[in-house]
DNA sequence: CCAAAAGTGTTAGTCCTACACCCATGT
DNA sequence: ACATGGGTGTAGGACTAACACTTTTGG
């Protein structure tokens, strides 16, 4: 490595922020922490960390997912680099977004007390710090456009979920209500979910079957993205 | 500004790279340089520079642009941020990668030859040093990707042009040939062209109408989007 | 027996795709 | 007159969107 070559070049801190998405069965929600430090202490952030010199920013990104959340391998992606000059208000710091979307059920009540994180849903999120706010708008429209064409709404979702759940997702993703059937019909027939023989039976009396998805087909439409809803 | 907060974290060389696109009637191009400096001097490579204190990744972006096309208000959009520690071979660098849209009879020979830079068909392309590879790979995906739902390919064409010139273009982007009939019926269909009364004859006797866009319509479908091509 | 949510088909309209011939012109 | 690329319409199939009633079961 021979740095010198470089040697008469600004040297920019760099940061990572995460926009957690998460989903209670109702409501697609956004996990916000209360800052711990200056500047800006107190107030509600999403959470970040700089990136160290010996790691990638999506190395940073996966663990500060870590530190927050206790989970592992969570489905995640890299959103946009902020970097206005004044964006942080306590110097020069070059912001990469990712998203990342986790079961909430999965989400350690321990680590939640620890960060003083909170879930918001989207539409009550309260006013962030910095540029935050606009990461979390382009996340929203960035979710909606790739849930289009990837099957990725399942990383929200339990093992094991119902049609109704799954569709009350979609519903929250797009902010419109969607037809039963229409939308029942097209996500059979992609022919990646297998249905079980249980019925989850606490949202109603009559109780709605839980599927699970088809990991092999699941993970080709993944990759190769297709018409989705 | 009290960059004391942050101190004890690192600070990280941030640079961007833009893969510039043009179109020549018949190839989609990627405008690419002789490096002229080391490491990897008189490779061929992207564009780029570093970012500084004082400014924001696009407004490098934009910079770099201008000093190697002498084009301002040059269409671009940012890519992803390439962040592998070992990216760059001569020390630690973030690059913010770009993608452009020019029109290639806009750039001038004079720069071309300043920079050593040439025009490589996209799928010609040589070599390139460190991540750059990657970097046009990605780019041409999401020129595609971009291009089906947003009036773009426009900025890669001169303001005049003909059905025929844009379905090459359509054609190069896509790699795939489209049916003439139906890519006229659905272009047209936008209302978004002007037909001229002049006509092109340089590529066939009959000659092929000049089209330029309605830049209302062009605008508005812009931002908002639509079912392309 | 009633309330509440689950489950299930059909039809009309729209959009997409495939396809072939005549036109205008310069040589 | 002919070679070259420009311009134009239609029909079948696929997909989308709109729409309402029956089923199950806990209370």
């Amino acid at each position: 490595m021979d740095i010198n070559k470089y040697k008469s070049h600004d040297r920019i801190l760099v940061a990572v922020d995460c926009i957690i998405f998460g989903f209670d069965g109702q409501q697609l929600k956004a996990l916000l922490i209360k800052r711990g430090f200056e500047p800006e202490r107190g107030k509600w952030s999403l959470m970040g960390g700089f990136v160290s010199k010996d790691e990638s920013t999506d190395e940073a990104a996966a663990r500060v997912l870590h530190q927050l959340t206790g989970m592992h391998n969570i489905y995640m992606e890299q959103l946009h680099c902020f970097s206005h000059v004044n964006r942080d208000t306590a110097g020069r710091v070059i912001s990469v977004a990712y998203f990342a979307l986790i079961n909430i059920a999965d989400y350690s009540e321990q680590l939640q007390l620890e960060h003083e994180a909170r879930w918001f849903p989207l539409n009550k999120t309260p006013e962030l710090v910095f540029d935050h706010g606009d990461m979390v708008a382009l996340a929203k429209e960035r979710l909606r456009q790739k849930v289009s064409n990837h099957p990725i709404g399942f990383e929200l979702l339990p093992e094991k979920f119902t049609l109704p759940s799954l569709q009350n997702l979609y519903e929250a993703i797009y902010e419109e209500p969607l037809d039963k059937r229409n939308f029942t019909r097209k996500i059979l027939s992609l022919g990646i979910l297998n249905k079980l023989d249980e019925k989850e039976k606490e949202t109603s009396r009559k109780g709605a079957f839980y599927y699970i998805f088809d990991k092999g087909k699941y993970s080709k439409l993944h990759q190769e993205g297709v018409k989705f809803i």
